[in-house]
RNA sequence: GCCCUGAUAGUUUAGUGGUAAAACAAGCCCUUGGUAAGGGCUAGAGUGUGGGUCCGAUUCCCACUCAGGGCUCCA
């Protein structure tokens, strides 16, 4: 929230839909009406009425005429039972009504107009002169306190500003938002699509798609490598019996894919890749001098979201995750544990991503049902996590109930263009898998050990997800080396079309992704074509690149920078040069 | 999963209770063009799937599938 005064605001015009609610569907029960960030919300359980999208007009229309007469809000202070029998009918406010008894607190009422409402006070000063810009944005279903166990109410979702010029200015920003959505950009590039006929949250990759992926996991080989890792693959399905010994089996269950039974057992698609890269530590007596074991693997998981929360590329039912395990020792976990920090924040400086933060995901001793009931490792390994972020100089949030069940872990939070708060990349240290795995080395004594520590990883989140966020970070102008196209190559006329093809041939000897439009279009109509697929490069050949003596094109940037007619050559040197630097 | 919205040519959209219209893309023809859309012609969907109402449905109703928005920012 970005002041006071308009969260103030806000809450008042929440007030304000609540009345017009309230005058055009009379059985209304309203429930509560916070402002939020970016506007503000108020659910209601409209009865046997049904709202949708359609009606905000004329809720936003009874809203103005309603402002008018809207003065001061006036606040009394009223006992509980005179509460009850106010909101008589009410449960929701009964309910709330209740907590505030509870809590041994004021009971307080806000009036504006005809409406009044249970509030705790926070409105703006005078409503008929300040709650002129407004805009109700959107229906949606929400639960009545977000439990699923709970009534599905209404929700009507609106946004206010002080001034004119600033809602305009946020509504414009609403709409620039949904020009740079990947689903969007994912359709007009040509990356990826979601087919009916193959099924919900599973993404096809398209050519174009498929060479980003490839060179993110291409990168995260090299960088996996000089940071020690090794590469391993395991199959996609796993017999029962090893989710069992996990425990995702009974934690996880719900979001698994149902079982397939088979004549030799149970086999289940892997919702992680931890259990098979544990049984490949299992395979063979490791030694410390093994420590730290670094398994990484590119590994395809399958989890059956809630059809609901499915979205584009952010949430899926098949993703392939840059996944990776270290064991190690408990005076390894620090260093270990910081090389991962260090990997993730130098992918995210490469990428040029900056708007992200760390959080520190705890459990909740409140809800140990969620987790393995062993308070020492979890206080010792939050403490660890706590103090790499510290020395580390990290900024970060604490926050509980939001571990794995087997560990505490380091989150990297992002707001998607849409302005939902995603997990991107994960760090996670697990203190459960060394006993039920009974993983275990030989130290120095040339005794077992089980203090085997594992850290869980995924800096660059899975596949999916993370070109979820480039796409919409770099608005589907990919860098130079990331672009799948790199250079367009555009002949006048088609008696420049050999010359134009020697050229492709000689870039993409060179190792650059270089193209030939040999549509039959004018020059314009290829550069404007070229410009909306967001290529960084077009090459135009034409008689006067012909006539050169050395083979030669007039270079051209998505951007409408015009360089002029070079030699190939240089130009091949200069691209190989950004390229490698990933700028 | 639940609430709301939607699904019409490859894509983006229009439209109607009497079996669909346009733009872009595609193919062909003319044009061989020098830095953001040259012109013409042709072909292409029976309106997501399955039911129902009706003389008749793409249009109305129901179910399903998929997509989009939302589901602990608290009187």
């Amino acid at each position: 929230m970005e002041n006071k005064n308009l969260e103030h605001l806000r809450h008042s015009c929440a007030h304000l839909l609540a009345a017009a609610v309230i005058d055009l569907y009379p059985q209304t029960k309203v429930t509560l009406g916070p402002a939020i960030d970016n506007g503000f919300y108020y659910d209601f359980d409209f009865g046997d009425a049904k709202i949708s999208d359609t009606d905000l007009g004329k809720i936003e229309k009874r809203m103005q005429d309603l402002v008018k007469k809207w003065e001061d809000f006036q606040q009394r202070e009223v006992s509980s039972d005179e509460a009850k029998k106010i909101f008589a009918g009410n449960v929701y406010k009964l309910e709330i009504v209740d907590e505030i008894i509870q809590r041994n607190e004021k009971i307080t009422l806000y009036k504006s107009g005809e409406f009044e409402d249970l509030c705790r006070g926070g409105h703006c000063e005078s409503p008929k002169k300040e709650l002129r810009f407004f805009k109700l944005l959107s229906v949606a279903g929400a639960y009545w306190r977000g439990s699923e166990k709970h009534k599905m109410l209404t929700r009507i979702y609106g946004t206010c500003f002080a001034t004119k010029d600033e809602l305009e200015k946020h509504l414009w920003q609403l709409e620039e938002a949904k020009k740079r959505d990947h689903r969007k950009l994912g359709k007009e590039l040509e990356l990826f699509f979601i087919d009916d006929v193959v099924g919900k949250g599973l993404v096809m990759w398209l050519p174009k798609g498929t060479i980003i992926r490839d060179l993110i996991e291409e990168l995260a080989r090299k960088m996996e490598k000089e940071a020690g890792y090794v590469r391993v693959v395991t199959p996609h399905i796993a017999k029962e019996e090893l989710f069992l010994t996990s425990g995702h089996l009974p934690y996880y269950k719900d979001s698994m894919y149902p079982p397939m039974v088979m004549d030799d057992g149970t086999y289940y698609l892997k919702a992680m890749n931890c259990p098979h890269h544990h049984r490949i530590y299992l395979h063979g007596v490791r030694s410390y001098r093994e420590l730290p074991l670094r398994l990484a693997e590119y590994g395809t998981c399958y989890r059956n979201e809630l059809s609901g929360t499915l979205s584009g590329l952010l949430r899926v039912r098949a993703m392939a995750m840059n996944d990776a395990h270290m064991y190690c020792r408990k005076d390894q976990i620090k260093e270990e544990f910081a090389g991962v920090l260090k990997l993730t924040i130098n992918y995210f400086k490469l990428f040029g991503l900056k708007d992200y933060w760390f959080r520190l995901s705890k459990w909740d001793p409140k809800h140990v049902e969620k987790y393995i009931n062993e308070p020492e490792n979890w206080e010792f390994a939050e403490q660890v996590l706590r103090e790499v972020l510290v020395e580390m100089n990290v900024p970060f949030k604490e926050v509980e109930n939001e571990a794995a069940f087997y560990g505490p872990k380091v989150d990297v939070q992002f707001n998607s263009i849409i302005g939902r708060e995603e997990t991107m990349s994960t760090i996670q240290l697990d203190f459960a898998a060394k006993k039920r795995f009974n993983l275990t080395y030989i130290d120095e004594k040339g005794e077992a050990n089980n203090e085997v520590f594992v850290i869980h990883r995924a800096p660059l989140s899975v596949h999916e997800r993370f070109l979820a966020f480039l796409i919409e970070h770099y608005a589907g102008k990919f860098p130079l080396w990331l672009a799948p196209v790199q250079v367009e190559l555009l002949p006048v006329s088609d008696a420049h079309l050999d010359k134009a093809f020697e050229i492709e041939k000689a870039l993409t000897k060179a190792g650059i992704r270089a193209h030939v439009n040999n549509q039959q279009l004018t020059l314009g109509k290829k550069i404007r074509l070229a410009t909306l697929q967001k290529v960084p490069y077009m090459g135009i050949i034409g008689q006067k690149e012909v006539d050169a003596p050395k083979l030669s094109l007039s270079v051209r940037t998505r951007d409408g920078v015009d360089s002029g007619m070079q030699e190939l050559e240089l130009f091949i040197t200069t691209l190989i040069q950004t390229i490698e630097n990933h700028s």
